[in-house]
DNA sequence: ATCATTTTGACCGACTGTCGTTCAATTATT
DNA sequence: AATAATTGAACGACAGTCGGTCAAAATGAT
């Protein structure tokens, strides 16, 4: 009963991941699921048996590395101190060498998702967003904890998420932002310097 | 020489909002070369006399909506006194019946963007998000020069855009936002409780 | 001016190739 | 033997192509 469950998501999850390299590289659009089988190692049929369609593939694998990466990123978080420090530290996401594959597949995976009805992917991307919305909901309440902001601050915890969500949009569908980490420093020191005490 | 000379152009726009109220329907995903076609009286080879494929309709047909809402949008923001109801009223493009159906082409028009290369539809996106910030700057910096606004404002232009991308975003892709314009003039009035003199 | 001829662009839908998806047959596992 | 997993051949839908038709406009002859 339950090994075959879990061989079952295990199988879902290779199969996703033995595909990952060509979805990086030509974009799911522009691949077939007779070259998806066959990077897999599997037969054209099988595929059918773990996913639905094509575009689940690119959601099993947004799932998959977004985990990887909230993960890290929790560690990464907890070795700052300062509240501005963590808070930069969760927008590197948008240009931060490491997390290039997730921004590709995230890029995709917004295509997808934007003209779609799924309801798991229309779940997966709210969990998304209540999940960072309360990371930094924690980094904001801390600082305000720590008297370093501005009680305010806590109101504008959905307008920072925003904020981020849309630097993202921009930055992957135009070539028109350069150096956008010193882009997003710049605004959120501009941010704390209202926000602080 | 020339036969029989058509609008090109004209055209080209009689048959993209000739499937308007398909595309919005439906979804350019879910309906058919065809009933394209059918939609705009023409026949089937055609369709293609004026659009590459199926996604330049779309594209078409946000250009069109967009500079019909820019034209509106002008007049609307030169109505507005304060700066404040200024940056209210720019954002009700997210929320605003009036909007509704550029909202949803967009929201398709973004899907496209965010997998396809095409060189004209990433410069238009660029070029609107170049065009909304300059509003925005014009916006911002009037409100310094008013002395309502503390002069770092200004430097916030971009954080703003980047919300309200972020925020539309977000709204699309998720049932999770309810009551979103009360949400959008909730942040709207944090930050200008802090940015203005 | 009138008419015949030629040229050209607009328009079309039958056709083709591609590809996502299905399914009956086969193989592996328990 | 029964059940589960795997497979690739076959199917069907559809995007995009192409050869051909048609009517308007240009040209030319009378």
């Amino acid at each position: 009963m339950l090994a075959i469950i879990v061989d079952k998501e295990q199988k879902k999850k290779d199969i996703a991941l033995g595909t990952k390299a060509l979805i990086l590289q030509d974009g799911i659009n522009n691949i077939t699921i007779s070259q998806i089988a066959k990077a897999a190692n599997i037969g054209k049929g099988t595929v059918y048996e773990y996913f639905k369609n094509k575009d689940e593939i690119v959601f099993e694998l947004v799932e998959i590395l977004m985990q990887e990466h909230n993960e890290r990123k929790e560690k990464q978080l907890s070795l700052h101190v300062s509240t501005r420090e963590k808070v930069k530290s969760f927008f590197s996401f948008f240009y931060a060498d490491e997390d290039k594959e997730l921004r590709e597949i995230y890029k995709q995976f917004t295509a997808i998702a934007l003209s779609s009805t799924n309801k798991e992917m229309i779940a997966f991307q709210t969990e998304c967003y209540i999940l960072y919305e309360k990371w930094m909901e924690n980094i904001i309440e801390e600082g305000i904890a720590k008297d370093e902001l501005k009680s305010e601050a806590k109101e504008l915890v959905m307008g920072i998420f925003a904020f981020a969500q849309g630097t993202f949009i921009m930055s992957v569908t135009t070539s028109a932002i350069e150096d956008l980490k010193q882009k997003i420093d710049t605004q959120i020191d501009i941010l704390f310097d209202l926000m602080e005490k």
